[in-house]
DNA sequence: TTCTTCACG
DNA sequence: ACGTACGTGAAGAAT
């Protein structure tokens, strides 16, 4: 019978490729895990495959090993690993003795040396062996009993394997390594010999010793010298690609059989590195036993009443709606949860209909009527403290639903975003993160693709266990996250008095939505359909044959290949076709202004005018954008389904999207924006003399900044706009190259300017240097009011990462400060408005920029509060100054 | 799902 | 040799 195979496993080479294979994974303390994962997703898949029987993982030692004292360059351009692989190394090991699998490790000896040994050994006992490997030098070791693995590309290399991928036969390749080297090894090789030369060589010969007897037979005068003349340097790298199949350590092929893991030392592994997933696929949760876990559905209203009575005693519960749509002005409510102890939850069910009949209600549900009529009064009371995840949403549902809820006290979404705003906020995650549990899935109860159900077909039973656990979890989850909270507390601060109070504004804001004008709207598209057609017929009469202009692919094919047009950038995938190339275009054929006009219009068209007519809300007649708390990683708010934050500033009067956004009848459009709030912050932050002075002064600093950089009295226009790109850039860390291609001036003169500037704000540029230090420091970017964004790759040995974070680390801090700032300003208004009776409210943000909606004879009151609220958000060295205008829609206010 | 392009602050 | 200013969201094409 045929003795079983032999598995080894090249581990130190499996650590590189897992270390490069995730990006960012890290424990809640910020210990990075990713090689270990990778490396433990790495052994489980050939676990998987394999399922062997003799298995085994060889690791290099730090030591050096004999072929570096025989020849000190070897391996000598290694880049060293960085920290924080190095740092998981012992993790790595820990991991693999976890799983029970032998490890070979030796001092003075590479990994290939013991892979080598052992693979011998286990041929010589008649077993067959398999080497999982990514590096071709073990090629050497195949034969019809050896073969390799490549995980990575899924390869397998017998013999015939080998030949086809080096050219050469196995007990060819320590030779072909000899002739050609080994960059990554720093093995020299013969100079002027690449790998067609060596199998050239090595396929006349046979072997680098017999290549050497028979020198001579070599034609090419010129490669006969250079062999003469590396001879030595030819056998030394002989030597050091052989593989040492001998190594003496103490070693039987027993130690090889695989016996399963230990399964507490895989736990106590999983749970210290917050391998969640891992847990759970060995069994290893000490899940919550089910007797444990009380989730109720609340059918009768004396059991409702009940609820009331615990709601009320616990002075505090998580709350979590279920509807039929996303969109809270379409939505219908179908059931409610409610937790206020962990473990324990209540599913109240009051808008399931059976399957397929949206007319008929699922029996034995309390009416809609008398469970609001019983949970209206701790919902409605202040004193009751709610708990969400997003609970910006069901607050919406429930408004629609008749329900005026308050007391909103926490939600864990907005927490989970202050503490770390780049890592993922879903309730999912953060239960796997926080509480080791992963929640039932949506789709697991709806479905999902074709077959999806609405949730009010959803059986109750179901629904209970899905919605109830929601609550549960909640509950549970807020507790961590102000456990965490409480141990930052400008953060804590930050959560409390401006993310919490903003949820219930940016609320209002959405459910009451902005009006806009459809018939406009629908004439715009009308005429934009007739302009565009108009547009393409042009174009392709001009290019002599139709084809999609909106496939960037298509028209580089057009205008590079078939029209000849010189070739600006290139994207990954082909020519790029952006504005900026096309603009370099515009003189060289008539075909380019009718390409720049098409893609401004079909923009215009589709996103905007078609979209925004998409949006229209059938229940209100209005726009409801959503206003995203938790993208943005500075802490700006981001706004979808429409994005009204990037709607345009028409350049086409016909065309004006801006227009379309008018007030409810009786009132006006009231905007205000701040004026240059990221400069002014510039100034304050940095302290910088000239920058405050400037804006103390209220000086234009554009033309401050040209006077300054040019050293002229007078300033003309093209020299204010100069200024003003630079003024901006730096806030970026703009370098020469961005800056001659915004302005279209060499790479030079831009430098120049960005010297200048610094030269003449020596504080703007001590700052900007400090902001980096201390995010390296800290390992975040903070604003002035103590938000934080962590940033990881400012020690990043990759260039192109480590300056994006440098240039993160700059924004962020500005960026951040302004959008703390209008949320404060928002809070103050919404609050004001209601104090003072205005007949009005504010409907959209823009980040710098507010829009409000109020009767005309409140007007001036209004402009007042707005104002007031905006300049005195934050108090600083630099006055703040608002822009304000109002008009019967929004491009009238400007 | 990913890429490219383009609208805004 | 490479890529090049921060932060967003949406649409259309191609995979």
């Amino acid at each position: 019978m045929e003795k079983p195979k032999v598995i080894l496993i090249d581990g130190s080479g499996y650590i590189f490729r897992a270390f490069y294979a995730i990006t960012r994974l890290s424990t809640s303390k910020g210990f990075p895990t990713n090689a270990v994962l990778g490396f433990i997703n790495m052994l489980l898949k050939v676990m998987d495959v394999e399922k062997p029987e003799y298995l085994a993982i060889a690791f290099d030692t730090p030591k050096p090993t004999f072929r570096k004292i025989r020849y000190a360059e070897y391996k000598a351009n290694r880049e060293k690993p960085p920290d924080d692989l190095v740092k998981q190394i012992p993790l790595i090991r820990r991991a693999v003795r976890a799983f029970g699998i032998c490890e070979l490790i030796q001092e003075g000896f590479e990994a290939d040396d013991l892979l080598g040994t052992v693979a011998r050994l286990a041929e010589q006992g008649g077993h067959k062996v398999e080497i999982i490997t990514g590096d071709k030098d073990l090629m050497q070791l195949v034969n019809p009993r050896v073969t390799l693995y490549d995980t990575m590309k899924d390869r397998r290399y017998d013999e015939g394997g080998v030949k086809e991928k080096l050219g050469v036969r196995p007990d060819q390749v320590v030779d072909y390594l000899a002739l050609v080297g080994d960059s990554s090894d720093n093995i020299p090789g013969v100079s002027g010999v690449g790998d067609k030369t060596a199998c050239e060589l090595l396929g006349n010969f046979g072997s680098l010793t017999t290549l050497y007897e028979r020198l001579a037979e070599i034609k090419s005068e010129k490669r006969r010298e250079t062999l003469t003349r590396e001879r030595d340097l030819a056998f030394l790298s002989q030597e050091l690609a052989t593989v040492k199949c001998d190594v003496e350590f103490d070693f039987k092929l027993d130690h090889l059989r695989y016996n399963g893991p230990h399964k507490d030392q895989l736990q106590g592994l999983f749970t210290e590195l917050e391998f969640v997933n891992l847990l759970k696929r060995f069994d290893l949760i000490e899940a919550q036993k089910p007797e444990d876990i009380h989730y109720y559905l609340v059918t009768e209203a004396k059991a409702l009443e009940e609820l009331v009575g615990k709601i009320n005693k616990a002075g505090r519960m998580s709350l979590d709606t279920e509807t039929t749509s996303l969109r809270t002005r379409e939505a219908n409510l179908v059931g409610i949860s409610i937790s206020v102890k962990p473990f324990e939850a209540y599913y109240i069910p009051v808008g399931h209909y059976e399957p397929g009949r949206s007319d008929v209600l699922v029996s034995g549900q309390l009416s809609a009527d008398t469970v609001r009529k019983i949970l209206a009064p701790v919902l409605e009371d202040p004193n009751i403290l709610k708990v969400g995840q997003n609970i910006k949403y069901d607050l919406q549902i429930l408004w629609s639903w008749g329900v005026r809820v308050e007391g909103i006290d926490s939600d864990t979404l907005v927490a989970s975003y202050l503490l770390d705003p780049d890592r993922p906020h879903n309730l999912d995650a953060l239960s796997r993160r926080y509480l080791n549990h992963a929640t039932i899935k949506y789709e697991d109860v709806t479905g999902k693709g074709k077959s999806q159900i609405s949730f009010a077909e959803v059986p109750l039973d179901k629904a209970r266990d899905y919605s109830a656990e929601d609550a549960d979890v909640t509950l549970r989850l807020e507790a961590k996250l102000q456990e965490e909270l409480k141990g930052l507390d400008r953060v804590n601060h930050l959560f409390h008095e401006l993310e919490v109070p903003l949820v219930k504004v940016l609320a209002r804001m959405e459910y009451d939505g902005v009006g806009v004008d459809r018939g406009s709207l629908e004439s715009m598209a009308t005429n934009l359909t007739d302009e565009l057609a108009g547009l393409e017929n042009h174009i392709f009469s001009l290019s002599g044959n139709p084809f999609n202009i909106n496939s960037p692919r298509q028209l580089g094919e057009i205008l590079f290949n078939q029209l000849k047009l010189p070739v600006g950038k290139k994207t990954k995938t082909g020519f790029s076709t952006d504005e900026s190339v096309l603009t370099k275009l515009r003189d060289r054929h008539p075909i380019i202004p009718e390409l720049l006009r098409y893609r401004e219009l079909g923009k215009l068209k589709s996103t905007f005018v078609d979209g925004l007519l998409g949006e229209i809300s059938p229940a209100t007649g209005r726009v409801h954008t959503h206003y995203n708390q938790t993208v943005a990683a500075t802490g700006r708010l981001s706004s979808s389904n429409p994005n009204l934050q990037n709607i345009p500033a028409a350049e086409d009067p016909r065309y004006d999207l801006r227009a379309v956004f008018i007030p409810s009848p009786g009132m006006a459009l009231l905007s205000a924006d701040y004026s240059q709030v990221e400069l002014r912050l510039l100034a304050h932050m940095s302290g910088d003399k000239e920058l405050t002075v400037a804006f103390q002064n209220d000086e234009d600093v554009h033309e401050r900044t040209a006077r300054l950089i040019f050293g002229v009295k007078e300033v003309n226009s093209q020299q204010r706009k100069v200024a003003k790109t630079i003024n901006f850039g730096v806030m970026y860390g703009q370098t020469p190259f961005g800056l001659s291609q915004t302005l279209g001036i060499s790479m030079s003169d831009a430098k120049n300017f960005i010297d200048r500037y610094f030269a003449r704000y020596s504080g703007v540029k001590n700052y900007l240097h400090e902001l980096v230090d201390s995010a390296r420091k800290n390992g975040y970017a903070e604003t002035l009011m103590g938000r934080r964004r962590p940033i990881a790759e400012l020690g990043s040995s990759n260039r192109m990462l480590r300056d994006m974070a440098e240039r993160a680390a700059i924004n962020a801090p500005i960026q951040g400060t302004a959008a703390d700032m209008i949320k404060r300003a928002m809070i103050d208004v919404e609050r004001r408005f209601i104090d003072d009776k205005i007949r009005g409210r504010m409907i959209l943000q823009v980040h710098d920029e507010l829009v409000c909606e109020v009767e005309e004879r409140d007007l001036k009151r209004a402009e007042i509060i707005v104002t007031e609220a905006m300049e005195n958000a934050l108090s600083l060295d630099v006055p703040l100054k608002v822009d304000m205008g109002w008009g019967k829609n929004w491009r009238a206010c400007g």
